[in-house]
DNA sequence: CCTATCTTGGACCGGTCGTTCCAAGTTAGG
DNA sequence: CCTAACTTGGAACGACCGGTCCAAGATAGG
């Protein structure tokens, strides 16, 4: 019997999504909000409820559509350390040149704002911490197949290390970092993980 | 002639770091920062002149007050990579333990956080960086004048490689990751740049 | 002691924050 | 067509934001 949304919840978070990502989270009123959705403040606050809320559910949308379809490509990905250095490479690209430059990560963001807030958003930033290491060290095992690791590397300590340099990546790029500084960073941890000096 | 200020404003301009490192800089208002330091909002804005300058002035001291000794003491660490690997430590133990434990790095928690404001932060930010990355590249030349480093790396980008780590460890402390978890990361890279195995 | 000069407390400003609420509108089963 | 169930626009809320202002107090040279 009753009425039905006038919009698509979905279409809607994503924009959130962008703005946040963007903007900042704690920086984003909900009037910015209900300017650039066109949502009024009551489906607003009827469908996510509340601004906290809001930003939990657009980390873990953040999660879902931007960050796990690159982990999932990297962890599939087989080739063995190129598969690592393409990662890279397109992380790079991605933070310093097109439609998100200087953007940085959403997740990475909210390490640095996230204060207490919602357990739920904490748990966010664990389960994105977990999805990017497992695929490091996935695409590790992958080199380390093909004998190119340098032998006696702790894969776990070294796929979190990868890790922490796609954080600090993330970080450097939102404050104007040059691409090639940190492709060359990059490079030479990479390089460390290595047998040979293939490229 | 004239009445004289009834306070000490470096003392005060230290409960301001305090404050905006542990809570954060855009989420701490002027009415808590007034509550904090016993100052009147008149000398507040009569000393350091609204909150955006008040931001930037507690960031250079935060970078002169707490980085720059940490970077200098690395710089004249000879030792080489012992030295590096005692900077790390001492980084972790401080982000995971004691005082300031959980607080993260104010220059890199804002980072993620400072949209545009003022030049003069954004200059910090990037002095941040070149000190630290300058301190890493002289621990790293006499850890090199021993032989201990790997032929063929470029220093530079090893400099930038583990400011890039320490950026990471500042971020992911703040998130409450562990601190075995941190240096076995940061041994790994570390691991990549030596020759030997030694540790 | 006087006075010019600065500091201090705290009231006050308009604006914005996140949130609530309700009358009016829309929907679809009966 | 009626009506119960839901959505929507938009007014309104109290709290807080960063910032300003001024009368009263403190200071020290004259």
């Amino acid at each position: 019997m009753p009425d039905v949304k006038h919009f698509d919840p979905d279409a809607v978070l994503d924009q959130v999504v962008r703005l946040f990502w963007r903007r900042g989270a704690d920086t984003t009123g909900i009037a910015e909000i209900v300017e650039t959705t066109g949502l009024s403040r009551s489906s607003l606050y009827a469908t996510f409820g509340g601004k906290t809320r809001l930003q939990a559910a657009a980390l873990g949308r953040y999660l879902e559509r931007q960050s796990r379809p690159v982990f999932d490509a990297l962890a599939a990905d087989t080739r063995g350390l190129p598969a690592i250095t393409a990662f890279f490479e397109r992380l790079v690209a991605a933070r310093c040149s097109g439609e998100h430059a200087r953007w940085g990560c959403l997740v990475t963001n909210t390490h640095a704002t996230a204060g207490g807030a919602l357990p739920e958003i904490r748990e966010h930033l664990d389960r994105h911490h977990d999805a990017l290491r497992a695929a490091m060290r996935t695409a590790l095992q992958a080199a380390r197949a093909e004998g190119g690791l340098r032998p006696g590397l702790d894969l776990e300590a070294a796929a979190e290390a990868l890790t922490l340099q796609a954080y600090a990546v993330n970080l450097r790029s939102r404050a104007g970092a040059e691409a090639a500084e940190l492709l060359a960073a990059v490079r030479a941890v990479l390089d460390g993980f290595t047998t040979t000096e293939e490229r």
